[in-house]
DNA sequence: AATGAATGAGTGTTCATTCAT
DNA sequence: TATGAATGAACACTCATTCAT
């Protein structure tokens, strides 16, 4: 009895403990990007001594890649269920990109950890990217004025261009796979004309 | 006119030097990705002094600079050109489409620099977008397969859906828009659909 | 009475206690050295908590100390047995080393505490002993091929040579006694001839 | 020329700071004991900073263990080279412990490094071993008085003892070799009646 | 008496940048 | 202009020890 008091005793303040050091890594991070985010500030905000930090995470980086996975699998999880919800793949679609963007609404810090400031690298890929974006809003915004183009909020779509074509080529040249012209049209048909075979029931 | 011929013979020096150093840089760059590139690399790889590098880059992050806004900037100029070359904006995409995966494929090296690795963080996006991205390829061949999507490689277009919601999401946490769900909704039309008004001139 | 028996109780807990701790140390250190060891590690290995061990030991520092004083006692407790019983000098030496070496026999694992591994400094005198040793093995084995020296176990003799040169050394740089002359003198006399007056009574 | 000149000047620089690098290490470990010197105090001894005593030793271990191998060889140089003076075995043991002391004599501080102090561990052993020289030191004194042993200096035999004593068992405790008896009995002779065959050419 | 969670001073090492030559 | 030796701030991590329970 005694014992099984004192092990929940150590474990409830472990847990307690563990908690808020989540909690102080996350806003930490958030806020500063993994980089910039030293040790003493995490433990810091966690209210916490330096090696109380490492009596829960091996290294600085086990905690990024704990909270990183832990994301994403949160994110996988609320997915998962969203689309069990509904028939049909289309609806399936439809309900995962809104579990997609609600998760992303409720759990800001987390994705700004994971799409993080606070690197120089991260900080030009960002500008970079922006730049491809704001271009490529342009061009989209004079389609639909034109009606060539469905009208959609040019800076989502714009984003969502730029986004698939870095994620879609990063892969693309580490493969021996397509050849450029057979993934130029891909790329082209897909943006243009979308996933679904029937262009019916759009809402 | 020596005198000319001087500066001549030096700026001609100083900028054989610069491109010995950016390609040096590129290859190692490319290799090793920024975190693990140290200057020394770089200098030694390019056969010059520590001290010289600082003669031509202020810092290593304006050397990464340069090499990322320069490859940009091609990268730029070959679709602008590529869409000058064609008339109709739906044509507009199909040549950018083009002259982006060809672009890709002439500059492997480049890419891998932005796209890099050799960082505890890009490692592990890399991950996480590929479980992401098993799983909606999975689910896209499974709407090819019921014949509700149209025929394209799942992966390709598997990337294509992660690179987009992972883009959109990390601008739009960022902004004050749009709520989620009217996200969701204009990124499922915008897949399931694409960004033509008449789903006509597929060819 | 209750009292008393209740102290005994605890005294005879607190002794076992120690015990264990006692020999669970001795297990650890020997095999991972001093520095090596963690207070954990010998807690973990006696089965308590670490906090328990300061209550028996105030500091690691003096675990170890009781450890080899402990030892040493032992040791000499039991050369000065062995010498008591028997009568003459030169039969007491003979006693005292069978004496130390059957102590050895029986107590490897505190022996090896001492002359503890899992200690860079040490790695390294080990090598250094041993290169000298090597060298000193081939002299002697030479000489007793020529039948200049006695036939004893060159290996041994060896290390035996090096041994005493090392601890008269060390003794002696910190001392203003001899000069290097006497030394060098003393010792070769000593090594070739031995510490007893007639070379009689040798079985 | 120039870069011949050029790459002397570089050179000497080098060497210079590497010199008195060295000199700097030798006596801060000589003074403080490995475990004591820290990076920072070498360093400041050497009136460098304490990255540049990385651009001539990769670790602490490294420079370390770069002076005592260094030490060992020197020291084995001196008596190789003092043994190769003379004929005949016995006079070469002579030669050799000759060198041996003055070699001792003249490098003080690189011994103190290799025995060196600063170390829990060193300490203690010094202690233990105190003790047992100082019993020693009777029981030889005590054989003298009596005309039994030869009339060496009783600490120098002491220490003797007691140094090959350690080395030989800390050898012995490794090996499947001789018994217990074996080793005592070797021991003892060696002690008695050391290592000459002919009790002869006693100066 | 026993526990183990918490502590934080202390240190080896890195590497972009500087500067005397 | 070119060099590379020198710099030192910065930081992750360790572990003997403490102390509230």
């Amino acid at each position: 009895m005694a014992t099984v008091a004192n092990l929940n005793r150590y474990q409830r303040r472990r847990e307690k403990t563990r908690q808020e050091l989540l909690a102080a890594a996350k806003t930490v991070l958030a806020k500063k990007g993994y980089h910039n985010a030293k040790i003493t500030d995490i433990a810091a905000a966690a209210d916490i001594g330096v090696g109380t930090f490492y009596l829960y995470y091996p290294t600085k980086d086990a905690l990024f890649l704990e909270l990183v996975k832990e994301t994403a699998q949160a994110l996988k999880e609320e997915i998962d269920q969203a689309r069990a919800q509904v028939e049909g793949l289309l609806e399936k679609i439809r309900a995962a990109n809104l579990a997609f963007f609600r998760f992303a609404r409720d759990h800001r810090e987390l994705l700004k950890i994971v799409f993080g400031h606070g690197n120089t690298f991260n900080e030009l890929l960002r500008q970079v990217y922006a730049t491809f974006v704001t271009d490529a809003a342009e061009r989209v915004s004079e389609g639909m004025q034109k009606e060539v183009f469905q009208p959609f909020p040019p800076q989502v779509v714009a984003n969502a261009m730029v986004g698939m074509s870095a994620q879609v080529v990063s892969w693309w040249i580490e493969q021996d796979g397509p050849s450029a012209e057979e993934m130029a049209e891909t790329m082209t048909n897909f943006v243009l004309h979308g996933l679904a075979l029937k262009p019916t029931q759009r809402p």
